[in-house]
DNA sequence: AGCACGCCGACT
DNA sequence: GTCGGCGTGCTC
C-alpha cells in the first residue's frame, strides 16, 4: 500500500493559499486524494490529502488527522484539475476544492434500509390491516419498511405489531443503487444520414483520449441522439460519462430522453436536490456505481474516477459561466479536466460560441456540423419589423403587424409565443408631478414594479418594497407611472387584445425551476395558445404547435459597452426564433427592432449564421478580443466610492509593465454600486499566448493589499460587464 | 469559511 | 467604569 511518511500535506476546504502539514497518527493510512477531517482552529475542517509536506512547520504546531473517511481517494486528474482551476481563476485552491467537497452526507456510510419478511407464521389475532399487510409479503420477498407501508396502506404500528407477533422478520439490507447502470445497447437509434455523418466524425477522435468536437446543428436537427451514441462509446469501454446542460434545460423531457436510449434514469446533480440525494449521487460517481450524470454547471466537480466523455449541451450559453466564490467557465474547465483525464468532449450548440466557433476554425476542435434537411426546411422564416417606420399605438408594445399574425396564428388552432428579455411590469416608476425616480437604496438602478406581486424591486440586490400609493419625494396621490415595458405589462396588453386565448407567463421569478419545469411540460402538451416569456423561454424546449414568435425587443442585448453583445444577442434571437415551427411546419418569426441594418439583424433575416460569426470574428481579432486575446477584470469595491476609486488608481500605477499587455480603467461599474458598495473595474487585456492569470497574480502580489472594507475581485475571462 | 482578538460608542 | 459593535487576521 502506497502511503506517504507520518507527516502530510492536506487541502482543507477553506479559502487558503496552499496545503497545510498534518500528522498522520500511528496506525493510519492514507494517500494522495484520500478524503480527511483535519482539526483547524478548534473545529473539524474536511480536507483531502495532498502529498508530501510542501513546507516546513514546526513539529509541535502539527496536529493529528482526525479521521480518514472510508470512501475512494480522489482521482489523480481531479486533483490536477483543482490545482489548474486555482491557477487559472487566481481562487484559493482550498475554495476550490470545496466545490468538490460539497456533500458531507455523501461520506458517511449509507445506512442499511429496514425490511420485513414473512415467517410463515399465522399471527393469533388477525385484522383486515394485517391481513393486507401478510397479502403483500405472501410473495415471501423482503419489503422495504416505507413500501410496505404504502402497498398495504397501513400505518408503520401495525407492521411493528406483526412484528412482535412472530409473522415478520426484521431484516437490514443494503440500500437500492441510487441508479442502475445504463446499458449503451437498450435503444441505440437509426440515424438519419446526416446524424450517422456527424457520429462518424465524432468517432474519428480517439475513445481513449482527450479530444473535443464542437457539434454545431440547427435546432431540431437531432444533436442529442448523437451525442448519446457518443456517451455510449464511453460506457462501452468501461468509463463515465457526464452531460452538463444550463440548469433550466435539466427537464423531464431530457431525462426521459436519456432514459429511452439507456433504459434507466441517469443520476442528476442540480439545485434542486435533496442533502440526502446529492450524497448518494456523490457517493455512487465516487466509488463507480454511477456511470452517467446529467447535471447542471457544478456536476463538473464531481469526484468521478474514471471520466471518459464531458458533452455540454447549450455549450454557448451564460449559465455556465459561474460568477461567485470560485469564477469559472464550465466550458473551458471540462475542456481541462478532459485533457487531465483522458476524455472526449462534446460541446454542442446551434449556436456556438464565437470562442468554439474559433477553435473549430483553428482546428483544436474537430468540427462536426450537423445539417438537416428536414430541419433547414423547418427553419424559421424571419422578418424584421422597424420600430421607426411601423410604430404601435401610443401604450402598445406590440407592433400592428405583428398583432394581425399573432390573430391569424391563433385563429389557426397554433401557439403563438411573445419574448421579451424584461422580467416584471415597467423597468422604471416615475412621478409624473416631480419627476422622481424610484431608485435601489443600495444599488445604483432602477426598481422594477412587479405588479402581480405588488412591489418594486431590484433585480440587482433583491430589495423590495411595496409599490407606494403616493410619491414618497413630493407626496402627490396617483402620480406613479409606469415607463417602458416589462413581460407582465405586455402580458397585460395580449390579455386585452387577444381575449380568449389561453395565455401562460414565463420568467424566473415565476417560481421555482421545478414549477418553471411543470408550466414548459403544459406548453408542450398545448395547454396554451400564447406563451409570453422571457429568456427562459429560448432555452431547449420545442413546441409542437408553436409556428410564431414576436420578438418585442431585439434590440435589448445590444445597448452595453459588452464585447460579447453582438454575439449574445445572435445567440438569443437564433434560440428563441428556432422555437417557431420544428418537425412538420416551418414557422415565421417577427424581429422588433429600431437597428434593421445592425450586422445581427441582416443576419438573422438572411438565415445567414456564418456572416454572422464572419463579421464578428473580424472585429474580435482586429479588436483583439477573445478569442484572439485575453481579458481579466479586477473589481474593487468598497463602501465608499472614493475609497474605491483611489485604491484602483493605486493598483494601476502598481501594474508591472508587460509586452502587449494594455490596462484599461479605473471606471466605476456600469451598475456601478451593488449590495451598498461601490464598484470600480480595472480591465487588462493581453495577447493569446500570454499567461494572464499569472500576470495579475504577480500584479496584486506587488501592490498594495487592500484592508478595511476595500476587496478586490478577480474575473478572468470576464463574460459580463456589470 | 469561522472564530478570536482588538479598539471605539451607549449603557448601568 | 463595562458590554458589545464588527473590522482584521489567522488557521498546520
Amino acid at each position: 500500500m502506497e502511503h506517504f511518511p507520518d507527516i502530510v500535506a492536506v487541502m482543507v476546504s477553506v479559502s487558503v493559499e496552499g496545503p497545510y502539514s498534518y500528522r498522520v497518527p500511528p496506525g493510519m493510512v492514507v494517500r494522495r486524494g484520500s478524503i480527511v477531517a483535519v482539526p483547524l482552529v478548534g473545529r473539524l475542517t474536511l480536507g483531502v490529502v495532498w502529498g508530501p509536506p510542501k513546507d516546513m512547520v514546526a513539529h509541535n504546531r502539527l496536529k493529528d488527522i482526525e479521521h480518514v473517511y472510508d470512501v475512494p481517494a480522489l482521482s489523480e486528474e481531479l486533483l490536477t484539475t483543482v490545482d489548474w482551476v486555482s491557477r487559472y481563476t487566481l481562487a484559493a485552491p482550498g475554495l476550490v476544492l470545496r466545490s468538490v467537497l460539497r456533500s458531507t452526507e455523501a461520506l458517511e456510510p449509507e445506512r442499511p434500509v429496514t425490511a420485513f419478511r414473512k415467517t410463515g407464521l399465522e399471527p393469533e389475532r388477525m385484522t383486515d390491516a394485517r391481513r393486507r399487510v401478510l397479502d403483500v409479503v405472501a410473495d415471501g420477498w423482503a419489503w422495504a419498511k416505507a413500501a410496505l407501508v404504502g402497498a398495504s396502506g397501513v400505518s408503520p404500528s401495525v407492521i411493528e405489531g406483526l412484528e412482535r407477533a412472530g409473522a415478520l422478520e426484521r431484516l437490514e439490507i443494503p440500500p437500492a443503487p441510487v441508479v442502475l447502470p445504463p446499458d449503451p445497447d437498450e435503444a441505440a437509434p437509426t440515424l438519419n444520414a446526416e446524424q450517422a455523418e456527424a457520429l462518424a466524425a465524432i468517432r474519428t477522435l480517439d475513445v481513449e483520449k482527450f479530444g473535443v468536437a464542437l457539434l454545431d446543428g440547427v435546432t431540431g436537427g437531432g444533436k442529442t441522439e448523437v451525442f448519446f451514441e457518443a456517451v455510449a462509446d464511453a460506457l462501452r469501454t468501461g468509463r463515465q460519462a457526464l452531460i452538463l446542460l444550463p440548469e433550466i434545460a435539466l427537464t423531464h423531457t431530457f431525462l426521459a430522453r436519456f432514459t429511452r436510449r439507456f433504459g434507466t434514469r441517469p443520476a442528476e446533480w442540480h439545485s434542486d436536490m435533496t442533502p440526502a440525494q446529492r450524497g448518494r449521487v456523490w457517493r455512487g460517481v465516487l466509488n463507480g456505481v454511477v456511470r452517467a450524470v446529467v447535471g447542471a454547471r457544478s456536476a463538473l466537480f464531481l469526484p468521478f474516477r474514471e471520466l471518459g466523455m464531458i458533452v455540454l449541451d447549450e455549450e454557448h450559453d451564460g449559465a455556465f459561466k459561474q460568477s461567485d466564490g470560485v469564477n469559472y467557465h464550465a466550458r473551458d474547465m471540462a475542456v481541462v479536466r478532459a485533457r487531465h483525464a483522458g476524455a472526449r468532449v462534446i460541446l454542442s450548440s446551434a449556436t456556438p460560441s464565437v470562442e468554439s466557433r474559433n477553435n473549430a476554425n483553428q482546428g483544436r476542435y474537430r468540427h462536426v456540423l450537423l445539417r438537416s434537411r428536414f430541419a433547414e426546411a423547418a427553419l424559421p422564416d424571419i422578418t424584421a419589423i422597424d420600430m421607426r417606420e411601423e410604430p404601435p399605438e401610443k401604450g402598445h408594445w406590440i407592433a400592428p403587424r405583428l398583432a394581425r399574425e399573432i390573430f391569424a396564428t391563433l385563429d389557426r388552432g397554433e401557439q403563438a409565443l411573445l419574448f421579451l428579455n424584461r422580467r416584471g411590469y415597467a423597468p422604471l416608476t416615475l412621478c409624473k408631478a416631480c419627476g422622481h425616480q424610484y431608485q435601489c437604496p443600495d444599488c445604483s438602478a432602477w426598481l422594477v414594479e412587479h405588479r402581480f406581486r405588488g412591489v418594486l424591486m431590484c433585480h440587482h440586490c433583491g430589495h423590495e418594497q411595496r409599490k407606494p400609493e403616493s410619491c414618497g419625494a413630493c407626496g402627490a396621490v396617483e402620480s406613479l407611472v409606469p415607463i417602458g415595458p416589462g413581460i407582465e405589462r405586455v402580458a397585460e396588453e395580449a390579455e386585452a387584445r387577444f381575449p380568449g386565448s389561453r395565455k401562460v407567463i414565463l420568467s424566473s421569478d415565476m417560481g421555482s425551476n421545478a414549477q418553471i419545469r411543470d408550466r414548459f411540460a403544459e406548453i408542450e402538451k398545448g395547454e396554451y395558445d400564447l406563451i409570453i416569456g422571457t429568456q427562459l423561454v429560448a432555452k431547449g424546449h420545442h413546441f409542437e404547435k408553436l409556428t410564431l414568435v414576436g420578438v418585442l425587443d431585439a434590440d435589448l442585448g445590444l445597448a452595453h459597452g459588452d464585447p460579447r453583445a453582438a454575439e449574445k444577442t445572435f445567440q438569443i434571437l437564433t434560440q428563441v426564433t428556432g422555437r417557431a415551427g420544428r418537425a412538420a411546419r416551418a414557422g415565421r418569426a417577427f424581429l422588433q427592432t429600431y437597428h434593421p441594418t445592425h450586422p445581427v439583424m441582416e443576419a438573422m433575416v438572411k438565415g445567414d449564421r456564418e456572416a454572422f460569426y464572419a463579421h464578428e470574428l473580424k472585429a474580435r481579432a482586429e479588436g483583439g478580443l477573445p478569442p484572439f486575446g485575453r481579458l481579466a477584470a479586477l473589481i474593487v469595491s468598497a463602501n465608499e466610492h472614493d475609497v474605491a476609486f483611489a485604491f484602483a488608481r493605486g493598483l494601476l500605477s502598481a501594474a508591472p509593465m508587460a509586452e502587449g499587455l494594455r490596462l484599461f480603467g479605473p471606471a466605476d461599474a456600469p451598475i456601478s454600486m451593488v449590495r451598498g458598495r461601490h464598484r470600480v473595474r480595472l480591465l487588462a487585456q493581453s495577447p493569446k499566448d500570454f499567461d494572464l492569470s499569472g500576470y495579475v497574480r504577480f500584479w496584486l502580489t506587488s501592490a498594495e493589499r487592500p484592508t478595511g472594507n476595500l476587496r478586490v475581485q478577480v474575473d478572468i475571462d470576464p463574460q459580463s460587464f456589470f
